[in-house]
Parts: C-alpha cells; structure tokens; sequence
DNA sequence: AAGATTCGCGCATACCTATGCAATGCAGTC
DNA sequence: GACTGCATTGCATAGGTATGCGCGAATCTT
C-alpha cells in the first residue's frame, strides 16, 4: 500500500515501453541515450513525480553519500554554529548528513556501530573522544574520519584543530605586553584536548617569563566559570588576568567579578577563546582569540572528502592559528600595580 | 574491494555452511531457529565484526527508521537545545535523525527531494515553513510530519507548538497587574506563527484593557532588539514595559537600555518568551515565559512515532501553555507613575 | 552494395536483507 | 511400523537502482 504511492523507474520505463535500464541512464544524462528519449523520460519522471530511491542506489553504487556527524556540546553556543556551517556545505557539495549526539564524557563508540549500519561515506567527529579500538575497526571498514577540534593522542586518525597551544601564547604574550602580573587561568573540561593545549600553550609562555599561574577547575560552562571567578577573587593576592578556557566560561567569569563589584578592563582582565557572538555583546565586550571557523570547517571537508573519495587514508592532523580580537576585557596600560618593564619586555 | 571488508549475512551462511535467511532469522532472535545455532551465528557474527545494511533491510523491509529533521536559527540559543534533546530521545527509541538546515526565510521545498529519496519515516520541521504545496506531497507519499512550534495556516500538517498567544496574554496580565502604562512589542520575523500569535494574545490583552500597543519591528536576534530599544528610548514617552518576541530580542533590548543609562527593571521592565539558559544570568535575570520544551518534544514525538505506526494520518494541532518565570527586568509595585488602581483590578 | 563502425537500447545481474512457504528430520502415538 | 505433528532449516523471491556486456539498427566507408 505504502509502495502503491512510491513511482519507481521501472514504472517509468513500462509506461514508455523502454527498459528500466533506460529510464535510469536518461536519468543521469548518460550521453550514450538519445536526447529525444532522455527528454522523455526526464518529462514523464517530472509529471509523476518519481524520486529515485537512495537505499536501493546506495546497494548498487556501493556510496551512501551519507556522512555521520558526531556532536556533543551541542548546546554550548560554539557548536551550533559549526553544525550549521558543515551540514549546509556537505548539502551543497551533494552529501547528506546522518546526525549523532553524544556526552562529551564517554567516547562515542556505542554509537559506532549505528554509523556503520547506515554505510556513511565519512564521519565527522565534534567535540568528543573516539577510541582507539573503535578508530582502527573504522579504518578496517574503510570509513574516513575526521575529528573536529580534539585529536586523538595516538595519532590513528585525521584531525583538524584551531592551533589551541599557539592561540594560548597569544593571550599570555598579550597579557605580559600589558603588564598583568597575576595570573590564572580557568580550566574546561580535563579530557580535552582543547583544555590542555589552550592551558599548555598559556602557562608555559607564562612561565617563561617568570611568572606563576593559578588554576581553577572548570568544565566549560557559564555556571563553572562563575563559580571559578568567585573563588579567584575572594583571596587575597586576587588575580589581574585570567584567561579561561572559552568564551562562555569567560562571560560567566565576568558576571561574578561584577557581582562582586570588580571591574573587569580595569582591576581585572579576562581573555576567552572562541569568539561566539556573545562576545561581541556591549555588555561583555570580551577579548578573546578567535577560532577560525570557516577555515577549520573547509579543511576538514576537503580533508575527508579527499579521503572518501581518493582512498587516502592516511592521518593527517592540521592546526589553523586563531587570531586575537581585542576588545575591552582586559586593561591595556599598565597602572603602577605590575612589573610594566618586564611586561613589555617580553613583547 | 570496498566490499571486501564489509562483512555480509551470506558471508556468516557460507562460513557456517548455512542459509543466509537462518542468519537473519537467528540475528533477530527467532524463536524458531534452535538455541544452539543461533548461539553458533551471533558468535561468529560477534567475531567477524558483522552489522547489518540497514539500506538492504530498509529495501526489504520498507521502512528505512530515518527521520528527517529540518531547522532553521540552528544557531539562535533556543533550538540546539532543541535538537539535542529531538535526536537524544529518537535515538533512544531505536530511530536516526537525517538533519537538514535551511534559511527560515523561505519555505522548505527545496529540501523535500533529498528527504522523499532517503524514505525518511517521518519528518520534524522546526522553525521553519512548509508550503501546502510540499505537504500535499508528503501527505501523497505517505510521509509524516509534524511541525515544531509553528503551524501551517492551511491546517494541512500536523504542529506542536508552545500557546504562544496564552503566553502573549500572561505577559500582558502580569505587566498590566505591576501598574505598567506605556506598552511596546519588539517583534520576531514577520511570517512567523510564533511571532504572530505571541503579538496578538499580548496586545488583545492590552487593548481590552484600554492600552495602546506601541511596535517596533525585529527578527529573533539580539541585534535588532538593541537596535529596537534604542529606538524605543529614543522618543519622549518612552515605553515603561516592553515586551520582547524572545530571549535573545529581550536581552539586546537590555543591553540598550543599559548604554542608554536606562535602568531596567526599574524605570523599564522587559520580558522576553523561551526562557533560555542565558536569561537566569546575573547580568540579565530576565522575566521570560518558559516554554515547556520538554512536553512540546515528547507531543512531537508521540505524534509523529504514532503517525507512523499506526498510519493515521489526521492532521493535529497541539498547544501547550508556558509558564511566566519572574526573575528580576520587570518593576513589580507601581511607583506612582501609572494608574496603578486600574492595572491591579485587571489581574 | 557489402562490410565496418557507431549509436541507442535491452538483458541480466549485483547489491544485501527479510520473509512466505516448502521441505527435512525426528520424536511420539496407536 | 506407519502416521501425525512439531521443531528446524532451506529455497526462492521481493525490494529498486546501476552497470557490464551484447545485440540490433542505423550510419558511414570504400
């Protein structure tokens, strides 16, 4: 009853009288097929409306044209947008999207196996961990994978990261050029590759120069980056710059010191990293280095593409350099508190 | 040679000297093959790495367990939380989520063939518009759908939506019982149910109560309320109550204000509509009405799940009340400056 | 005009799973 | 011992598309 609905080319090709092998190469405008009965089919495909069954495609071609994405996070407003910006391009590069989400916290590879079954193409992986086990039963499946913005420790498959440690030295030789001298940071999640390299890249600029750093424990949210600040300035010898793990946990910093009358730009600076609109907002006018998106997305398209369809297979980890927006979040000239010289000394 | 790798049902029958469909039958757990041999077959299914083609099982079975999901402001702070929760839930039912992005200003036609190919079981259209024209075609093939927080003039397809125009009223009430006087509406996009309706229960209200509904034009972003207040601001009789189309409206409509030294919650009182995370932020303690996000997601998903099972295919349109959340943007006791008696006597 | 070439199309099959129906083997019954 | 009945398994086919190969007809060649 369903299929009575559903007009398949070998409809077509009976109510012409051609055979369905036909129907399907006028289809996709075989040369080979005259052009009077192409237009012929193409006209009775139009008029009935048939509309090739991709499954029954998928089994002869051997090509789902399917490409799983995986997303945690999806919630946190960086992802979104990275969401948006790779199914619209996989949609005009011709590719469907077959779409996961997961929590960050445990790998994905409950999830493998539904990936398989549906036959994608490729397989975007967003914020989340795969295992090494599951990556190797992916290269045996032929199955490219690409991670986004993490990348696996032992190096099994492709990645393309914004260059999280180089955007980390940034912020700290920024900072030091200012004449901050207390420093923390406040951390993200700890099984992140994004924390450590932002944290790593941060803290040993910092530490070069002589200075120490403070740590808070955060898991990149408003709520923890709130709470971090909270604890940083009700010490003594409260910090004059921090530099948290991404822009929301930044925004959640910066409510606190309000809340608790300190001025941020002023007798505390606060750098973030990503860059979300939110950033922007004249209420927060955050510093922070931005993540280049559009960049990191067309690599990583081009990267799994070429795999899919080239057959190379090869991991390949790729680190796009982010770039410092200033904004008003952090105190430009130093005022008497810090080490100026040294500060820009290190410039 | 693709193939090779890809372990098939006929691959396992040969092994074991068996028929392939006793390797489907023992896969599925059939009572009718003997507990011995189909021990025998999931262990060396187990061993081998086989999973199933869920296009050959789709083609067999005619029904593919893909749903689409189309949405659009994928990157406005409401419906990631939105999607999230939608593929989360379907996932846990045993279904995958075929996602599809588009511009919310025009309708989603262009998108339906790619949705027809891959034989999705149903459809999730959210914030987005579907042409009579399109859903006659999906009513043809025999394609669910359910609109997610909008609804098709034509009442051709099914909707869940949140009352909006309930909500609209609720925010009238509380605004006209805490003694407001000069009212304004900060639109949404114009073609929008959400926005329409919301307009109306808000400014019915009003009107019923003798007040003039002052209106600015917007489109769900933050930009546009900022620019709106400022506009709003801008002219002697400024409003004291302005109501935003949503979160993210209100809060750039607060942050006008804010630049313009106008205190809010005080000399203005704003209300937004989504209650999204960022309106509880100590910056913000944005009045909003919730929207019941969780009950709106499991109607959506009991109508469509039960469209496809048991094939009714009756259209249903679904409202569910939101509730007003009151945090701090709105001025609670009158403060002489309105007719206090009147707004009191309207609750 | 007969053979050589090209053009246009059809036949048959592969892709992989699910399932109705037939068949086999075996135990139990009278 | 023959027959009924049940428990297991196999056979055959559907589902819709793409494609290698072959065939007939039309065009060209000389």
């Amino acid at each position: 009853m369903r299929s009575a609905g559903r007009v398949t080319s070998v409809d077509l090709a009976q109510t012409l009288g051609i055979a369905q092998s036909t129907v399907s190469r006028a289809l996709s405008n075989d040369t080979r097929i005259a052009v009077k009965t192409r237009e012929k089919v193409q006209a009775l495909a139009a008029e009935l409306g048939y509309t090739p069954n991709a499954f029954a495609r998928s089994l002869s071609t051997q090509q789902s044209k399917l490409i799983g994405i995986v997303m945690s996070e999806m919630t946190s407003p960086f992802y979104p947008f990275v969401l948006e910006k790779l199914t619209s391009q996989l949609h005009e590069l011709g590719w469907r999207v077959l779409l996961f989400s997961t929590d960050s916290d445990h790998d994905v590879d409950d999830l493998l196996p539904l990936v398989l079954e549906y036959q994608c193409d490729g397989l975007i992986i967003a914020s989340a961990n795969l295992s090494s086990h599951m990556s190797e039963t992916l290269i045996r499946h032929g199955t490219p994978v690409v991670l986004f913005n993490r990348y696996a420790s032992d190096a099994s498959s492709s990645a393309v990261c914004c260059d999280n440690r180089g955007g980390g030295r940034l912020v700290a030789d920024y900072l030091l050029a200012s004449g901050h001298t207390r420093y923390a940071y406040i951390a993200g999640r700890e099984n992140t590759s994004t924390n450590r390299d932002r944290e790593l890249g941060y803290t040993a600029r910092l530490e070069a120069a002589g200075f120490a750093v403070r740590r808070e424990t955060g898991n990149f949210t408003y709520e923890a980056g709130f709470a971090a600040m909270g604890r940083l300035l009700s010490t003594r010898d409260a910090p004059d710059a921090v530099f948290c793990a991404n822009d929301i946990t930044a925004i959640g910093a910066i409510d606190a010191a309000r809340e608790l009358g300190v001025q941020v730009g002023h007798e505390v600076s606060v750098i973030g990293f990503d860059d979300i609109p939110m950033a922007a907002w004249s209420a927060y006018k955050l510093t922070t280095v931005r993540q280049p998106v559009a960049a990191m997305i067309a690599s990583s398209l081009e990267m799994l593409i070429g795999a899919i369809e080239g057959q190379v297979l090869g991991s390949n980890l790729r680190f796009i350099p982010g770039s410092l927006v200033e904004r008003g979040s952090v105190r430009l000239e130093a005022q008497g508190k810090g080490r100026k010289a040294k500060g820009k000394a290190n410039e």
